[in-house]
RNA sequence: CGGGUCGUGGCGCAGCUUGGUCAGCGCGCUCGCCUUGGGAGCGAGAGGACGCGGGUUCGAAUCCCGCCGACCCGACCA
């Protein structure tokens, strides 16, 4: 490949576009890589493509090698398979949606497991057919609500999902445990820091899944990590450890006045100052917090429910959706139509909603929480005497320094990350849906169970960009740079073409070359962009080519060093390794 | 969807409070000269319905109303 400067569609901006925010963003379009074309949805410019093509062909080797078969639907989609399976209302408004000229319902499609399990039942009969894995790169289209971050979070974007199907929950394990290497060597080789955490499965359905998440100052994930162990785990996914049940000790309810008392922290004070209960060491820790929010069930209508959890937590609105998906919770706020709900002293004691409680809140646990009457609260509220939850929920914040779910020994950290992968033991959800049953090998019908890999390309190339750039421009991994060297020709006009000699001659060594053959233009222009656009190697024909050498530049080091011209190649090969 | 900021040549911005040679600056672009190892210099140019639609006024980029769009924070989000 021979990349020519002076022709190529590429315009550098000295200046930062004014709405980009994070780096990857910034940079990508300063250097020419991507422009952006509509909210949420970029062209990919020449640099930027060559890159997305070589992290989709690192993609595609790894799949195959794992013994994926790749193949392509249709983006545009007909509105029967989703509704069968129930997505065409559990993914709501993420959706896009579209009329065809006849009043026809279509979707762009968001992701295929339904197309997938269609074709799976139409080209499959026997269990002589599995296990079967089949994968795509496909441009995925979302409604975001609020695209951001560029390349990052975009309402059109390119991503390889892959399917696996088979016949035993062991086969389903082991293809998960497959894809599970493929993605980590995927990552490796595309130069991404990862971590592998425990995910929920959100709109997917589904049993296992687990995240790869890019560690970068700008993701939308937080995870944590254990001091002690290895537990590594989205903020949705973390379990709160229950204490085991205890005996009733607690001295029989009561119920005090507590005027103007609406907050856990004026309780707090106000049970202190008069010595509730004769104690005077209140905390919010002792207090139950009951906070009611809204469910909307897909196709359903609005139902009240109330979280109980220790005063001294937030309610973490992403953990509770997450623990009640597909449902969505809101906070209620309609306290005026509802007499019963007294707002700030809401207790769990004959509450006429459906009442779920942290699992913190275990039975024979006392506590201070509200009366249902304004300005009174009660004392030694025990769970199980004096109320009793409609279940457990994990609402409650994950902070750092909780104690960790898995080791029960370290305590939990707190970092953020890209998602660049998500992989999920889906089981029989679709096929269920679809009925799809083959032949098993003892003469009766057997139901495929299935497992689903998703990557994000376009984003996998702004999260590389987020973890490889410095003060001067992006520093990519050698593995998906644009071009395996970069020839600029610095000084006089003889030098355009010993470069472009150069170039022609590295290029028939098999090396991918970019050069900077443009005329009159300065070589510190010329430095600049190469810096911006940030190919490992530089090589600068300029002053000492009279006397038969060039100089060779390492972009992430500055590293320079000058090299006699008839072995350009051999230093270049060779250190490519 | 809530909150905030903002729409002026390709890009980044000033001008708006106080309406009237305000269509302006930097970068980029074109042509010429010069320069050629770190975003050079000089000269001459091209390019803008000031987001859209109404309104006030003798006169609107500037004031008023409505709409649209973008970005940021939050909500939401394989």
């Amino acid at each position: 490949m021979l990349l020519r400067m002076s022709t190529l569609l590429l315009k550098t901006l000295r200046e930062e576009p004014a709405d980009a925010e994070v780096p990857s963003h910034r940079l990508l379009v300063r250097a020419g890589f991507v422009r952006r074309a509509a909210p949420g949805g970029y062209t990919w410019l020449p640099l930027g493509k060559l890159v997305l093509d070589r992290v989709a062909a690192i993609v595609q080797e790894e799949m195959a090698a794992a013994g994926g078969q790749e193949i392509s639907f249709p983006a545009l989609l007909p509105r029967e398979p989703y509704e069968t399976s129930g997505r065409w209302t559990e993914y709501g408004d993420d959706i896009f949606t579209l009329k065809d000229r006849r009043g026809a319902d279509h979707l762009l499609a968001p992701t295929h497991e339904e197309m997938v399990t269609l074709l799976v039942q139409d080209m499959t009969g026997s269990y002589r057919d599995f296990p079967l894995i089949l994968f795509q790169i496909q441009t995925k289209f979302r409604d975001e609500a609020r695209p951001r971050g560029g390349l990052l979070r975009g309402r059109e974007f390119l991503m390889k999902d892959a399917y696996s199907f088979d016949l035993t929950d062991d086969g389903l394990v082991e293809a998960y445990a497959r894809m599970r290497a493929a993605y980590q060597r995927i990552f490796t080789r595309l130069g991404l820091e990862h971590t592998i955490v425990s995910a929920v499965s959100g709109a997917m359905g589904g049993s296992a899944s687990e995240e790869f998440l890019a560690s970068a100052e700008v993701g939308e994930d937080t995870y944590v990590g254990c001091t002690a162990c290895d537990y590594a785990a989205n903020t949705e996914a973390v379990v709160t450890p229950a204490p085991p049940a205890r005996e009733v000790t607690a001295p029989p309810l009561a119920v005090h006045d507590t005027p103007e008392t609406p907050t856990i922290a004026s309780l707090v004070d106000l049970a202190n100052t008069r010595a509730l209960g004769g104690r005077t060491d209140w905390t919010a820790a002792d207090t139950l917090k009951n906070v009611v929010v809204t469910v909307q069930h897909p196709g359903r209508e609005p139902e009240l429910l109330a979280i109980g959890l220790p005063g001294d937590r937030e309610v973490d609105l992403k953990r509770l959706n997450a623990a009640l998906a597909p449902a969505t919770a809101v906070l209620f706020d309609g306290f005026d139509s509802r007499p019963d709900l007294v707002k700030g002293y809401i207790g769990p004691q004959d509450i006429k909603i459906r009442y779920l409680a942290d699992p913190r809140v275990a039975p024979g646990t006392a506590w201070l929480t509200g009366a249902n009457e304004p300005g009174k609260h009660a004392t030694d509220v025990v769970c199980g005497r004096d109320f009793t939850p409609d279940g457990t929920v994990e609402a409650a914040e994950v902070r750092p320094g909780d104690t960790c779910p898995a080791c029960g020994d370290g305590s939990l950290t707190m970092r953020r990350g890209i998602e660049i992968g998500h992989i999920f033991q889906l089981g029989r959800r679709y096929t269920d849906a679809f009925k799809v049953d083959v032949l098993g090998a003892d003469g009766k019908p057997a139901r495929p169970t299935m497992g689903c890999y998703g990557i994000g390309l376009s984003r996998a190339v702004a999260a590389i960009a987020e973890q490889h750039h410095d003060d001067r421009g992006l520093t990519w991994p050698a593995a998906i740079a644009p071009a395996d060297v970069h020839i600029v020709a610095a000084g006089k006009d003889g030098q355009v073409e010993a470069a472009l000699t150069l170039a022609g001659s590295l290029s028939r060594a098999g090396l991918r070359v970019l050069v900077d053959d443009r005329p009159n233009v300065s070589a510190g222009v010329k430095f600049t962009d190469a810096e911006l656009i940030g190919i490992s190697r530089c090589v600068v024909v300029g002053r000492r080519l009279s006397e038969g050498y060039v100089e060779v530049r390492d972009r992430r080091t500055q590293d320079r060093r000058e090299v006699p011209l008839v072995d350009v190649a051999g230093v270049i090969t060779t250190e490519l390794g």
